[in-house]
RNA sequence: GCGGGCGUGGCGGAAUGGCAGACGCUGCGGACUUAAACUCCGCUGGGGAAACCCGUGCGGGUUCGACUCCCGCCGCCCGCACCA
């Protein structure tokens, strides 16, 4: 045992300048819990910033994508802090859906006792990445406490006719057994969820009128700092095309309404096509055509979804004339109205005038079938366009031709005088259309916020009214789906007493959409317990608006779509004043599996961040994950190169911890101090702006070059001087944001007091961040021939001077005629010869 | 088809039009160690003994100078997808 004894005080002795994130991160941990360091205080007079982070689903365990996601925003964060904001960064949990209710069902386990053990699990592990939550605000979006205020802004909704119940078309998940969203269907028939090919069925479901806000969420994009591919997204999803509504008078008397964005090209329209769910179908079709039509109606409504959307060029057209004839109203000309699945019954009116010269998708129709064409716009300075020949439509700007009174007039510059006129005849008005379609909100799951109306045979549907919220969801209900909520089958659910009447009802049962939970949770994280509205207005008011939003790019249009449309409707309920929640945006690459696949737990290619913490520490893993490329980029997950995070950890912090030891009252020759000096506030800078920037993985290796130098001048008299204990405690600083585990064990070894957490963000002072001289490559046409030292800030002339006096560029220069010297200050010398 | 993005060593990646490959990983060599791990030092795009030459998907162009800007291709990724 001597002999050991030996080993273990040595060891000692030489490890204690090493570091051991096992030993640290819990000691620190519970020290940050006991003085409840990340309490946000609303009183605090500071500036406020408010930083949120996409809240996750409660899935189980977290992951390294969650990891991911979460390090840069705490990073971001943690700099607002230090920078002196008073920084609100909140956590919760989106709770209710789909996932929960079905791996309950596979596991023989309540949805809320599985969703609630994930909770506590997942929160422990946010403690274990070094977050800096203040979980006295979480939100848990399946609490009634929570969900009462989703009945309660419903029923606002109700009030102003802005939440409504119709039938209609509506996609429907045969796997998931409930209906979706459109934002919720992917390449035209895919569940989001899960995948599965969804098909529409005829169904009343509940709707938001999202489509009042259509315009406004378009304009309000462009005041937003978003990224530029998200606002394109939404403005796409919107879909907003102007253009005019036309009325054509049909020979059986029926007036046929079409929507058109080339109103100057009517008098080039040469038949009508109808959707053929359209309702005037089956009452202007003639006897001889019925069967035709009736075939090719059903026909359509087989063909899945799919294929009739998928646009393929090689696709052929279909359609059938259904025998009836349109007035064309500004030619008077007969036409003949067809129907065709490549009108769609869910865009515009559901019926368009063909105008086959002018439209790629008519000219294919008309040629398909042999219908007219008629060339009523011609391209200046090109050819006369031949309808008989033309390979293509003409879909360009040009002169009205054929047009009647119209002829010369230019256009798309004309577009107006056309409409005008229509206007005056009685033809037609302008209208804007959006593809934006209301969103569907009612799910026939049992895992959601019930939806708080009743349904009562004398009064008919009667909202809850406000002070029996929340209608709670009921805990004993079999929830196993069967293509009709399972609140049907609970008896003491459905039968309720009308408030309006006292006589008996039954109660709505459809739970809300999940993406209901999502559209508000960030205003409750202000008032977290508050119990006479969604939340305090006095409270939301000086945290908003969120000035940085961070999350994955999935939910470009779901999620932030419905979070600006509530916000809207929540701002003229009169709980607000933001016209938008969140100022800024920055959204996440993906991590994915190393084969380059999307990590799955259920193929097994989930990585845990548990066993990573284990070996290498919480800090280092936070490391690896900013370091791996640019955060917005995402990529394929690896652990090559965490060691190399290790490394450098164990490196500042043997750096730093022995400068307690240091008595640090030597001298060193002045440039060596300023040398140091000013490589510490060119750290600074460097490190402050790329966080600015979101470049995480560049401030990484800022923070490594400012170690590696240190390291090589720890054993030099300028590492003896007060300068290297601003080295040591900038390094200290800068790493906090980062690493704040280790960040905080180095302050307190630097003798500083707790916490470095409360400390103020180091500020560069510009005159010490300049450097003495540079090195200025000398190029000859191009090529780098030599390299010289000069003074930093040197004049043109002079740098030029300078490198002409080089002995190498002498030779090069010899026996040559010089034709161009450009001499950049501060960046280079290129001298052109012949 | 339309819209957006990307393409750089063995790998992840860096570079306001100004020295391509910062930083990290890997690999090789060395020091320390009884040994290993850890740590430390050096080298690490290709060719060449060297001077140098070649090199950022391909082909052109602008420029004293292009990974960067422009034009035309090729490949990959994402979004939308008959939106009248």
């Amino acid at each position: 045992m001597s002999a050991t004894d030996t080993t273990v005080s040595t060891t000692t002795h030489a490890d204690i300048h090493r570091y051991d994130p096992q030993a640290v991160e819990p000691k620190w941990r519970a020290a940050w819990k006991d003085a409840a360091i990340y309490r946000v205080d609303d009183g605090d007079p500071k500036p406020k910033w408010y930083s949120l982070t996409m809240y996750p689903y409660p899935s189980g365990v977290l992951h390294v994508g969650h990891w991911y996601a979460f390090a840069v925003p705490d990073v971001f964060a943690r700099l607002q802090r230090m920078r002196g904001y008073n920084v609100l960064f909140p956590m919760g949990f989106d709770a209710f859906g789909l996932p929960a209710e079905n791996a309950a069902i596979r596991n023989n386990i309540h949805p809320a006792t599985w969703t609630f053990e994930n909770i506590a699990q997942m929160e422990h592990q946010y403690d274990l990445m070094g977050a800096m939550i203040d979980w006295s605000r979480k939100v848990v979006t399946c609490d009634p406490e929570y969900y009462r205020w989703n009945q309660w802004i419903f029923l606002q909704m109700l009030e102003r006719g802005l939440a409504y119940r119709a039938g209609g078309s509506v996609w429907w998940c045969p796997n998931d057994q409930t209906v979706l969203a459109n934002e919720q269907v992917l390449e035209g028939n895919i569940c989001e969820r899960c995948g599965a090919e969804v098909h529409k069925r005829d169904l009343e479901q509940w709707y938001f009128k999202i489509t009042d806000y259509a315009e406004e969420l378009l304009r309000d994009l462009d005041g937003l700092d978003w990224p530029e591919r998200v606002k394109t997204m939404q403005r796409n999803w919107i879909g907003r095309s102007e253009g005019a509504r036309l009325s054509f008078r049909l020979e059986t008397g029926d007036e046929l309404e079409v929507f058109t964005t080339r109103p100057d090209t009517v008098f080039g329209a040469t038949f009508m096509v109808l959707a053929p769910e359209h309702p005037l179908v089956a009452t202007i079709t003639t006897d001889e055509q019925r069967e035709t039509v009736e075939a090719y109606v059903q026909q359509a409504r087989d063909t899945s979804e799919i294929e009739r959307q998928t646009t393929d060029a090689a696709k052929k057209k279909t359609g059938v004339f259904t025998g009836a004839y349109a007035i064309n109203p500004v030619n008077d000309e007969r036409i003949p109205v067809w129907i065709a699945d490549y009108v769609l019954m869910t865009y515009g009116t559901g019926a368009i005038m063909a105008v086959p010269a002018h439209d790629t998708r008519d000219f294919a129709f008309a040629r398909a079938f042999d219908l007219p064409i008629r060339v009523v716009i011609q391209p200046e300075d090109q050819e006369t366009l031949d309808a008989a020949t033309m390979a293509e439509p003409y879909v360009g700007p040009g002169r009205m031709v054929n047009s009647g009174q119209f002829d010369g007039t230019p256009v798309p510059d004309g577009l107006p005088q056309v409409i005008a006129w229509l206007d005056e005849q009685g033809r037609g008005t302008a209208e804007v259309t959006y593809r934006l379609r209301d969103w569907l909100i009612s799910r026939q799951r049992y895992w959601g916020t019930p939806i708080p109306v009743v349904y009562c045979d004398d009064c008919a549907m009667v909202p809850v009214p406000e002070e029996q919220l929340p209608v709670e969801l009921p805990l004993d209900a079999a929830f196993t789906p069967t293509g009709q909520s399972p609140l049907v089958s609970h008896e003491s659910f459905l039968n309720t007493t009308c408030p309006r009447c006292g006589g008996a009802a039954r109660r709505e049962t459809d739970t809300m959409d999940t993406f209901v939970d999502s559209s508000w949770y960030w205003f409750r994280y202000t008032s977290p317990h508050f119990n006479a509205a969604p939340f305090d207005p006095a409270k939301a008011a000086p945290w908003s608006p969120v000035d940085l939003y961070c999350g994955g790019i999935e939910h470009a249009i779901l999620h932030l779509l419905y979070a600006r449309f509530f916000t809207k409707v929540l701002r003229d309920i009169g709980l607000t004043e933001e016209d938008e929640p969140f100022k800024r945006l920055r959204n996440q690459g993906m991590i994915l599996a190393a084969e380059g696949t999307k990590m799955s737990k259920s193929r097994g290619t989930q990585v845990g961040p548990d066993e990573l913490v284990a070996r290498h520490g919480a800090d280092a893993l936070r490391l690896h994950l900013m370091f791996l490329g640019p955060w917005e980029q995402g990529g394929p997950w690896n652990d090559r190169g965490i060691t190399g995070m290790e490394r450098f950890i164990r490196r500042a912090f043997q750096i730093v911890s022995e400068v307690g030891e240091r008595r640090l009252d030597g001298e060193a020759p002045d440039k060596d101090v300023a040398a140091l000096r000013s490589l510490t506030h060119r750290t600074i800078r460097r490190v402050t702006e790329d966080i600015d920037d979101f470049q995480f993985n560049t401030m990484i290796a800022a923070l490594i070059e400012f170690t590696n130098e240190l390291m090589k001048l720890r054993d030099q008299p300028v590492a003896q001087t007060a300068s290297w204990r601003e080295a040591a405690e900038t390094l200290t600083l800068l790493m906090a944001p980062s690493t704040p585990y280790v960040a905080e064990e180095m302050w307190s070894r630097l003798g500083n007091a707790f916490s470095v957490h409360q400390q103020t963000w180091p500020v560069f002072d510009a005159a010490l961040a300049t450097v003495e001289t540079v090195e200025i490559p000398v190029q000859i046409n191009g090529k780098v021939r030599d390299k010289i030292v000069v003074e930093t800030g040197l004049a043109q002339d002079a740098l030029l001077a300078a490198a002409k006096a080089s002995e190498r560029i002498q030779e090069q220069i010899s026996g040559k005629t010089v034709i161009k010297e450009i001499a950049v200050p501060g960046r280079l010398v290129n001298i052109v010869v012949r």
